[in-house]
DNA sequence: AAACATATACGAAGCACGTCGTAGATGCAA
DNA sequence: TTGCATCTACGACGTGCTTCGTATATGTTT
């Protein structure tokens, strides 16, 4: 019966937001289920607990949070929820990744990864792949010199 | 006399305080300060009212909790105050990046970096830098391979 | 069927942040 | 010196985020 409702009601007041920005907090749920799939409750919190201290019921309600915002999705068969997210990693990181290079780095990336190389500890295998990136970037902006437009399309 | 009362309250409250991390809106704030300098509340305020709507008193309320977090510094040799950035930019985004790539980004430096360049447009210039820093870090890890130290001083 | 363990739903409190209104202080112009 | 413009100080509100307590529902075991 609760279920009921709360089925209608985020069917009638959610129908077309865009994208839903993650806090902090659904992010790391979101890692949770990105990282083991579809999750119950329990799973989940036992998760998050490992890293810090989380109640039971805060984990649930945050859930339920996120499912009226449409981040995550719902299967109750049985009596046990499962949740499984309804974003997609990559999407959601650069959504996040969008507003942060605005906010911190006045919207410069490459200062962003200046920095992000200078301080963090990268992996050789990492540091080549980003090698070959910048590589493909080069060699793409090259061949789209005198074409209409270079877009930045990655792939 | 007011600023007598903050200035001891400041002064006791705030002795030793780590890195207070700004939120968004002080974080603007501070972009001002990094690019024009010390500024007052007014003119500080007309500048962000260039991208967004900004109430005077708001700016300068943000300003005097950003003093008492130790975020800025203030001269107030006249009426009209003068406030300057306490922090330094680099230092700041660092910090800020540190927690973004573990909060979004699992701690994986490489993944936000490939997403970064992937998805922004980024001038050749800057490129041209990244893959310098680049070959600077990986030749300084070859040499360091049984060295003590390894600066990771980007000039 | 009754008791128990475990699940969900939901209200409410505590806090941080951003915003503004208003009172009081200060300097300048008439 | 009296007004007027402009500044600072500060209280208070609205909102969003996180947390938890408690009531209610559901399945299981005896």
């Amino acid at each position: 019966m609760y279920e009921l409702i709360r089925s209608i009601k985020t069917a009638v007041i959610m129908s077309k937001t865009p994208i839903p920005k993650p806090t902090e907090s659904e992010l790391e749920i979101l890692q949770v289920l990105w990282q083991h799939g579809p999750s119950t409750v329990r799973f989940t919190n036992d998760q998050l607990s490992q890293k810090r201290e989380v109640g039971y019921t805060t984990t649930l309600k945050l859930l339920q949070l996120m499912l009226d915002k449409g981040l995550v999705l719902r299967e109750d068969d049985s009596k046990t929820h499962v949740y499984r997210a309804a974003v997609r990693e990559e999407e959601t990181q650069g959504l996040l990744l969008d507003r942060f290079v605005d906010a911190t780095f006045g919207g410069s990336a490459g200062k962003l990864v200046m920095q992000a190389l200078g301080n963090h500890p990268t992996s050789a295998d990492e540091l080549a792949q980003i090698r070959s990136l910048l590589n493909q970037i080069e060699q793409q902006r090259n061949n789209t010199s005198n074409a209409k437009g270079q877009t930045d399309e990655p792939a």
